[in-house]
DNA sequence: TAATAAAATAAACGCTGTATATTTACACCG
DNA sequence: CGGTGTAAATATACAGCGTTTATTTTATTA
């Protein structure tokens, strides 16, 4: 028996590929991933796999654009599950759903903001879609305070000239908003995932400070520090 | 030829190990590290290295625990060129030294921080004394800040009951410090870390920011926020 | 029905960490 | 000075990894 026929097949080999590359992620942790280990599942031989990827690299590019879009979609429902006429409830909102979606699926969080996978660097060009995605719900609702005259921060350094095309090739994928809300929004992710990838990957020595609390407590930082009238 | 005679040794092949494994994370990235890499280079066997390390994690714990030592010595030396009686500036100078370094030294950076050693965990028990020493520079600081009362952070949420003798350990080996002032540190740690990882990272896109701007930005943020007077 | 393309296996290469057994160099002791 | 024990190196081997090449079988199409 040299190839299986038909009806013994796996139908969607390439998306079973990728489920069980997530099974196994879950199961023994995003470094621990193995070709050979997902073919041994799925009782095919480790070359099959280069028919539907091109080498693992690209097996773990289809897994984050997967993780990002997971992670877009669950931003974009927080924010719109609060009314549009109040940005500072869905500032919060969305602020809530990051911790929320990044406890829930910490393997994904981390295939995306760490570097689980030896070598393996993200080809910007092609993350960029779902990455600049689920960065838009956050920018979405910082241009929607700017508009109202609620974003608070004068005194934000100065963006550089020569970043307009950037800027346009990114606006293409998440929306078209001003780029000093994207440049604000850069801080403030920045502050929400210090805390967070340091609960994840265990680095805060648990000293009494919960990070629920503590996350509570940064949330309405920013929004003080970002938010007329907070 | 089993074994070269004592005059064609490496002496302290121990340090030895550690160096050329250094010198290949910097060249090829921590995450390419191979104990039989470093065996070629040294001109040995790669068995010869399980006599003074176990086994390639415990290698990794102590490059760790350099790492660790380097970035107190420069968070510590930092604080130590301010006058004593000028917190602030302390503060300030511990905050620019902790870019600095991790700019310096990017790899050593992502070893402590990043997790780009497939599988490993680093052991809290042996990399603790120097992980608290590193963090102490900045936990004195803010203890001196509230022993003058000019640390602002009332707010702060409370620390949960039970941890006494995790903290008590902690200070063993940084110093007899506040746990309200370690509280404040880890918040503070945690947005430059944000800042800092995303930067080096790469996961920053460059879109007009620069980080050093940014940086200092946020740098202003947390004095205006948790120091009185500023 | 014959030719062609697609998708799988089989086998192999070089790499990794690591375990085991063996050999050698050195230090110590009578 | 000679024997002995130990420590440190090598030699060899094993299992696993990603990946390449060649081969075989199935499915499609002319």
């Amino acid at each position: 028996m040299v190839r299986p026929s038909k009806k013994t097949q796996i139908p969607n080999l390439q998306e079973a590929i990728k489920e069980t590359a997530w099974k196994q992620i879950a199961e023994t942790g995003a470094a621990a991933l193995s070709l050979r280990a997902i073919a041994r599942e799925l009782k095919i031989t480790a070359p099959a796999i280069y028919n539907y990827f091109p080498d693992r690299d690209a097996l773990v590019t289809a897994l984050i654009i997967d993780a990002y879009t997971s992670f877009g979609d669950y931003q974009l429902a927080s924010r719109d599950a609060q009314a549009g006429d109040d940005p500072v409830g869905r500032l919060h909102a969305i602020g809530f759903a990051y911790r929320q979606w990044a406890l829930e699926y910490p393997q994904r969080y981390q295939l995306i903001f760490g570097t689980p996978i030896p070598g393996y660097q993200a080809p910007m060009m092609e993350v960029m879609p779902s990455a600049a995605r689920s960065l838009s719900a956050l920018v979405s609702v910082l241009d929607d305070l700017r508009i109202a005259n609620k974003l608070n921060a004068d005194d934000f350094p100065a963006v550089q000239p020569g970043y307009e095309q950037m800027f346009d090739v990114w606006r293409g994928f998440a929306g078209n908003y001003d780029i000093f809300s994207l440049s604000v929004a850069m801080i403030i992710w920045s502050r929400v995932h210090g805390l967070l990838s340091l609960e994840i990957s265990g680095s805060m020595p648990p000293f009494g400070v919960d990070g629920d609390s503590l996350y509570r407590y940064e949330m309405q930082s920013i929004a003080r520090q970002f938010v007329k009238g907070v």
